[in-house]
DNA sequence: TCATTGATGTCTGATTTTCGCCAGTAAATA
DNA sequence: TATTTACTGGCGAAAATCAGACATCAATGA
């Protein structure tokens, strides 16, 4: 396991990533904060790549990631994080929608779980799925820190 | 927990206690042998007294120990290693006369299970207990170590 | 508009159940 | 006499089951 830190605008955001590719992105702000263990790599060729794309999509106008993604999860979680890398950067959409796109229409709440557990924020946008009401619902880095996001992707949402 | 080693004839003994009482006696040489921590204390009353009655176990003619035990076990090991003091020096009994003491006849098996995890060897006389046929049968400390321990004790048995 | 309330699917940790192991024994073979 | 067989109870690890928690939602009623 490689580590690596990226110093955002909106807060450190800490980076993992094994030999097949990232496999963790978060604020460290928030409750999904990462432990760096003290013998950490980081001198690895996904991690140069990664943080010129977060320039870019902080400083400039990229609109989506090209990195190679590990993320660890149950089959469920594969699925629910998988669709979730389709929706476009200002689109928002709700958890209902979610279970549909996975073909389980009834497993909202299971989708919304399985979506707290994204281990690979901002590339996987899980902040951009919010509740049917148009509301933020929940986001593990905090719900100012998702405002944020979304504000910054232009897109539409209540308080 | 508390440690200390005794130099017995038949090969090093290791012994460890709580606060309550002995919770181990083995002979290190067997398959029940202790590992025993780089920072354990030894200064302890209860092993200047088990060491004083092993010494006369060993070299005179004491025939019963007088020590505070704290064995660790389930209730049902509990009871198997309860009633084991009560055979006597000299004596040997079987299994089966085991599994009737404690009022369970069929118990056979389980108790030879118990006997093998009884963590106090020969304060609570484990090796007293040998097949229906008078054959040793097995001991934790090797089968050569229970002859001579009987033997010692001046008990009857068969190879 | 807001709080409440069922009915949802999945994950997690805890609890319960199952299963193989054994320091045995007696009866049945050979 | 030695070997096999069936039966045995409890232990401990592993598997199975269960209860609770949720980043939901639609339908209610105040």
């Amino acid at each position: 396991m490689y580590y690596s830190i990226y110093h955002s605008p909106f807060g450190d955001i800490a980076l993992s990533a094994n030999d097949s590719g990232l496999t963790a992105l978060a604020f460290q702000a928030g409750n999904a904060a990462i432990t760096i263990p003290n013998n950490a790599k980081n001198n690895v060729e996904v991690f140069s790549k990664v943080h010129q794309q977060l320039d870019e999509y902080f400083f400039e106008e990229r609109t989506q990631f090209t990195v190679a993604l590990a993320p660890q999860g149950t089959p469920f979680q594969q699925k629910v994080w998988q669709a979730l890398t389709t929706i476009k950067q200002g689109e928002t959409k709700s958890y209902s929608w979610l279970a549909e796109k996975i073909a389980n229409k009834k497993a909202v709440r299971a989708v919304g779980t399985a979506n707290g557990a994204n281990p690979i924020a901002l590339i996987i946008p899980c902040h951009r799925v919010i509740g049917s009401n148009g509301k933020l619902t929940g986001y593990a880095g905090g719900l100012a820190l998702k405002a944020k996001l979304l504000m910054h992707e232009k897109a539409q949402f209540r308080i």
